[in-house]
DNA sequence: GATGAATGAGCGTTCATTCAT
DNA sequence: GATGAATGAACGCTCATTCAT
């Protein structure tokens, strides 16, 4: 069993759990069943845990997405299948959701590069995903999408966390439905 | 001159440049020009500065929507106008902006019952606003305004922190009038 | 009204309530109805009320135990007074029992000069009764009363303390006689 | 070496010279060749060093009272033996005697619960043993030995730490006879 | 004399990180 | 590679004391 992806594993549980400051070195052992010390065989430092579970999380949306502009994916069909994607990961594991949503951004100010540059290219994908269905026609004209589609990722992405987060017992399916309407009819002629 | 007031202000700029876990209330204290153990005669806690930030915060949306729809202000200048509020604040006091989007989700975890209660008002307020305009017919029926409402407020003043984090020289009224646009023809008719 | 008194009388309530170093100058200010800047206008420090309280009380128990030497009580009266002076004192100001008891030994290691010469005081007044009655042929030869009159005074002012602290309800004159049938054949012949 | 010995060894060096209050845990700490944090994986706060150094000290009493419980020793045996056992921890160690004598009281309040049952169990061996000797004819009838036990347990330790402390150059044999012909003219017949 | 807001030294405790085994 | 005892810098908070009003 590969350690380091462990360490990954267990940290987002803590991490989801109490928070990133809150969260201690040791308990992440513990709860990897492995020593403190043990720790800092596979990572520099504890915020260094933190930027390799962005950097996972970040690379599977960026080749996601990525898969979907090579296969020439049609635009609404790429706005169902990404907030199909966000709920069925967030459902999947709601603590990896937690970590990601509630850290993403105390940690932008973090020197984590590597991460960040993952990210760029969701909305690099995206982009070209909008720009050919613009050339197609299928977007409005006075959509900017250049501006528009780092935003439209990041709704998309949040929106989805904050429904499984708030609603309990609720028609996911009508959500989900309600919310790439808002999108589509947002962007589209 | 309102030492409590003054604390919040010099407490912004400490947070927004360091985060709340590494400001220092020492920081905080010397930003305002005095001792440490003074701002416990304001505030019980380090927490509860921050508390107090998101208080204010929430409450002056809380009032500028609530506002609005006392006036019946038709959707399309309520999108607009809120953009604008959230832009302004954001240009005006970039480091509150920093604190409300960097640690507001961090903080959700805790305690802070008030501000959070403050922030349910907007949703409300928005949320009717929108209940008169479906009952118009200006909005679309498709559209689940209980559910949608907390998402697009929150999508509204995320998207504005992201474009003045973002972009250092943009035509502004440009991006505004995007997201506006967006937005409006995701929900109206 | 004394309000020096008053402090010292509020600060003996405060500190046998919550111990000398738990106390607080604030709460022993506000239970005296006072600022507590006032404080130091009566004392120059929180310790230095401490010192006051015992001074008091000391010189309390040297006089009681000064008039007896002067007025020739025999012993075995003396130690039934003593007894019963301490039995009246505690049970009347509980509050003051327990500050005598409790922070007279932690502060001996104090510069309380003052109130330690006086508790000499009672030392020296029940030495002398000794010494009268020895010479009267009362007391036993093998019983050296200067080194055991303040061992005595100290067992009969613990005692009582301990008495009424431990046993709720008991038959205090029954245990009154105890103590003082101890310590009278203990050194009478 | 046993660590958790050497704190509580220190530790009692430490409050001997400064009082519990003053004494400060990175002065334990160092005065035990060790860094302050180390004191925590030992012991849970300060509150927990004192605790137990009570507990050990108590614990000594106890099992050398019940020791002479078990091995029928005689009363004045018995009163003879214990002060000679508090003088000789007194002397060897003159700064647990310091601590015992002066935060005993202080600490009483606070929640050493351990630490007090075995006090407890100090009182019931000696009572035990007073009992013995009265049904042996040896105690006078007019002494309630259930009332007067722990007091004469306390006049014992409180009287060794006295002479200690007080008198600096004195014959202790001398004194320590005077305690014990008092103790027991005052209870035998 | 009286106030109480302000001070700031001081301390208990935490926890990321190290390193001898 | 793995451990976990030890470290010690760091920080939130307290509270006796001061002093301008």
């Amino acid at each position: 069993m590969n350690k380091k992806e462990s360490i990954r594993n267990h940290a987002i549980k803590v991490i989801a759990r109490e928070g990133f400051y809150r969260a201690k070195v040791k308990d992440i052992a513990e709860e990897a069943g492995i020593a403190a010390g043990t720790v800092y065989l596979y990572f520099s430092s504890k915020e260094d845990i933190l930027d390799y579970i962005f950097l996972v999380e970040h690379q599977r949306r960026a080749d996601f997405v990525n898969r979907l502009y090579i296969k020439n994916t049609p635009i609404d069909i790429v706005i169902e299948s990404f907030i199909k994607f966000n709920y069925d990961c967030f459902r999947e594991e709601p603590e990896t959701a937690n970590v990601l949503y509630r850290e993403l951004i105390t940690v932008s100010s973090l020197k984590n590069q590597k991460s960040k540059s993952v990210m760029g290219e969701v909305y690099k994908s995206f982009y070209k995903i909008l720009k050919q269905e613009k050339e197609n026609g299928k977007i409005r004209e006075d959509i900017d999408i250049e501006v528009m589609s780092p935003l439209i990722i990041n709704f998309l992405r949040n929106s989805s966390y904050n429904i499984l987060a708030q609603y309990k017992s609720v028609d996911y399916e009508h959500m989900k439905e309600n919310l790439k309407r808002l999108v589509l009819h947002g962007i589209m002629k």
